[in-house]
DNA sequence: GCATGTCAAGTTGTG
DNA sequence: CACAACTTGACATGC
């Protein structure tokens, strides 16, 4: 690799892969609590406990092929331990016959994370919703996050990345629920939480003073920004949003996504296999920051936008 | 093997 | 009103 002088404009990004790999073998298993459903309590176990080892051992597999091929950040995806928090198959790793070598596997990823950089992050699904009128929405959230908190504690992760959720016709005062409902949160979740803009409901604009005000950082996706923009131009929130991490001394995060079928034809919201290196904002290419790379071509999309942007 | 329907969970906008 | 979209299809079933 060519660490020096060769490389010029790019080398100051951290680049991150999503969840899961295209064409390199690393994969992760899942199982429905339907299924767990049917089998006797001591089978349900013995079936998770194998699919949770796999996993841990898939994610160790994934720091090494991050950190091999110059990725400095993944995002893991939620259901890393299945149905840990299904009310009615729910499990700790203590219940599991492989828990003591998960717990092991654990350790060699937090320690990997160390040695080499690499900055974990997760993304809960979108059905915790921290600005929920409803208390059995909050309720299952502050479960879902709980473990979330767990699992970064577990691999040493720095962020958990949340939308703000519904509106329900009024924002402010979804933006005073969600408030309330931070303050609740455990230390390990509130410690790692940032907040995403989104591309129906809440945009920088909306976030930025929440984010402020509750020592939050927020999350600048500029595909979402585009999709539900707001007064602020891409350089005016790209600058804004830097300062939420950096007031805190940590490292700005943001999201870079293409449009599958372009700009002008139907819906830009779903994502392309690749980034557009068009879509990459000039203004970031100098900054210190991380940016994941959603795109449906995963570890090859990161690759090639790095290329791209070398070569640009 | 391979095609197809299903899977805990929320909210919004489109056709 | 059904369905897609969202950070991500994988798995179970039936032919």
């Amino acid at each position: 690799m060519n660490q020096g002088k060769n490389k010029k404009s790019t080398n100051r990004i951290r680049f991150g892969l999503c969840c899961i790999f295209r064409q390199e073998p690393i994969r992760f298993r899942q199982v429905t609590a339907k299924t767990l459903q049917r089998l006797p309590r001591s089978e349900q176990l013995s079936r998770v406990s194998e699919i949770c080892l796999h996993n841990v051992q898939s994610l160790y597999k994934s720091l090494q092929y991050v950190s091999d091929n110059g990725i400095g950040a993944f995002r893991i995806l939620s259901p890393l331990l299945p149905r840990y928090t299904h009310p009615q198959v729910a499990y700790t790793l203590d219940d599991l016959p492989a828990g003591e070598l998960i717990n092991e596997e654990f350790y060699k990823i937090r320690k990997f994370r160390q040695q080499y950089d690499i900055r974990l992050s997760f993304h809960p699904d979108q059905f915790n919703v921290l600005s929920s009128p409803r208390p059995e929405v909050i309720r299952n959230t502050m479960r879902e996050l709980e473990y979330q908190g767990l699992l970064a504690d577990l691999v040493d992760a720095e962020v958990i990345n949340l939308h703000a959720g519904g509106v329900y016709g009024n924002k402010e005062a979804a933006l005073g629920r969600l408030e309330k409902n931070v303050v609740k949160l455990p230390e390990s979740v509130r410690s790692r939480l940032a907040f995403e803009n989104d591309d129906i409901s809440f945009t920088p604009a909306d976030l930025l003073p929440v984010c402020k005000k509750l020592k939050i950082p927020m999350v600048y996706d500029v595909h979402h920004h585009r999709c539900n923009p707001d007064e602020h131009t891409i350089e005016e929130a790209t600058e804004r949003v830097m300062t939420t991490w950096q007031d805190l001394g940590r490292e700005p995060y943001f999201h870079i996504s293409s449009p599958k079928n372009g700009w002008l034809k139907g819906s830009p919201k779903p994502h392309a296999d690749f980034i557009e290196p068009a879509d990459f904002p000039s203004c970031w290419k100098e900054l210190r920051v991380t940016v994941d790379v959603e795109a449906k071509a995963k570890e090859l999309a990161v690759l090639k936008l790095m290329e791209d942007l070398k070569n640009a």
